[in-house]
DNA sequence: TCTTGACCCTGACGCAGCGTCAACCCCGCA
DNA sequence: TGCGGGGTTGACGCTGCGTCAGGGTCAAGA
């Protein structure tokens, strides 16, 4: 007769192992003696070795009562489903394994290469980290809205960054959010100047595009994400309905309000 | 201003999920509304679009906060970390999946193919089949023990079926252990002839070298196996006795108990 | 004989990453 | 004002055990 420590012992595996085969049942208890120590016999040996292989095999415990009294059609059907299962659980594996391949720290992390490469650029040009930061969570947001389309807007911008205007309106916002500017600062007027101007080229152009209904939301969480990185975002935006234009990221026009 | 339905379905995750991150300080909590509702801004949006990046990669949750604003080199140490951790757990998994391409119904579950080959023999020679599974288990029992020395043990064991008086003895015991037999029946004397006759030759032979100590737990079990399977098995361990031997299976002589 | 150390017992929490109730609150619409 | 479809917190469930906590038991040495 064998304590439990050493069936566990025999067997390869620990006490807590066996007592956990006996809690659900895939293990029947066995006899216990006078002090209340459970006794094994030769038999439940056997059916732990039994257990053991095929757990090792990586069938699941609540599947394995079944098998061990299965005929050998069921036996090889199970096997077949069980096998299955490992093996999209290994894609999945090996999915993240080559995302995990991918992921570069900073910028990268969740941004393609074109707008990493936009937000060196801007660093470049010195725009304030804080700025860039801003914009790249904006493009975050972007990405993750239109993650097929972001690519082939990059160009634009690009191209955007030759007019002098553009850099300026950047070296503006830089400024101003990097100071402890006020309301009434020039620079502030001078930046909605630029932006209106350039909005308004835009819409001449035809550029202007923006889908409704679902994009929508999109175009409020870029607009509220300006503000809540910094709260004076919201003076832009009233500079600009005072120029006619509604919304920070998606111009659109409205009633220029009474001076 | 965003719900959690809201955020949850812009990032594709569930409402649930976003709760998790909450509980587990992934995600902080966001100021709630009036009437207790969470209230979610763009930067929430961010962070989780942030954290399923990650999470996607088969980061574990616990890493992905100090993986967030940690410094590239710490980043790319702990990608290489976790993607250490992945491979293993692949590997895991596949070797499993190999054991699993393995694994026979059957007697083959538990036992090298030689040994199963001796079943498979002993069957046709019309041992009954109480007694080969008897055996089978015994066999796993000696397996589990001994695994690398059982394949080598095999040919022996083929070897003796050609004896007549083996064969005989297999007969008995299917006969005896498949009717209702009682202590005094002439085949059990018959049989523990047999099985004196062969120790006997088999000590002469020098055949008998069984280890100690370790090895004596194993002779137990493969005794009490059989006496569990039938309790008749303790009579032919009785007749043994009286006939100077001692064990099941592993033959020792005994001084003859006076008749 | 008493003590020590190694076992044994039950019961319960913890782990990862959520799914899935349950029971109740809130909002808009008819 | 009632209804349906949101939302809220709280709690259990899944897998396969590890790991306390708080005991009782056994064999052996001083």
């Amino acid at each position: 007769m064998l304590t439990i420590g050493q069936l566990a012992a025999y067997t390869g595996v620990t006490v807590r192992t066996v007592r956990h085969y006996h809690q659900i049942g895939l293990l029947p208890e066995p006899e216990r003696d006078a002090a209340g120590y459970r006794k094994y016999g030769a038999t439940a040996v056997v059916s732990l070795i039994k257990i053991r292989t095929l757990a090792a095999a990586g069938v699941p415990l609540t599947q394995i009562r079944p098998m061990l009294d299965a005929d050998p059609a069921t036996f090889a059907e199970a096997v077949r489903r069980i096998d299955e299962q490992v093996r999209q659980e290994i894609a999945r594996l090996e999915a993240g394994r080559r995302q995990l391949a991918q992921l570069t720290a900073g910028d990268g992390l969740v941004l393609p290469p074109e707008v990493t490469a936009y937000l060196d650029r801007l660093r470049e040009l010195s725009v304030s980290e804080r700025m860039v930061r801003a914009e790249r969570d904006g493009w975050i947001l972007v990405s993750a809205r239109w993650p097929d389309r972001v690519r082939e807007w990059m160009p634009g911008k690009f191209a955007h960054l030759d007019d002098p205007r553009v850099i300026r309106l950047y070296e503006l916002l830089s400024e101003l959010f990097d100071s402890d500017a006020t309301t009434d600062d020039p620079r502030a007027h001078e930046a909605a100047d630029i932006m209106a101007e350039l909005a308004e080229q835009a819409y001449a152009a035809g550029e202007v595009d923006y889908g409704a209904g679902e994009d929508a939301l999109a175009f409020d969480l870029l607009d509220a994400l300006a503000v809540e990185s910094d709260p004076r975002a919201e003076w832009m935006r009233e500079l600009m309905r005072q120029r006619g234009w509604a919304g920070w990221n998606r111009m659109e026009r409205v009633p220029r309000p009474p001076t």
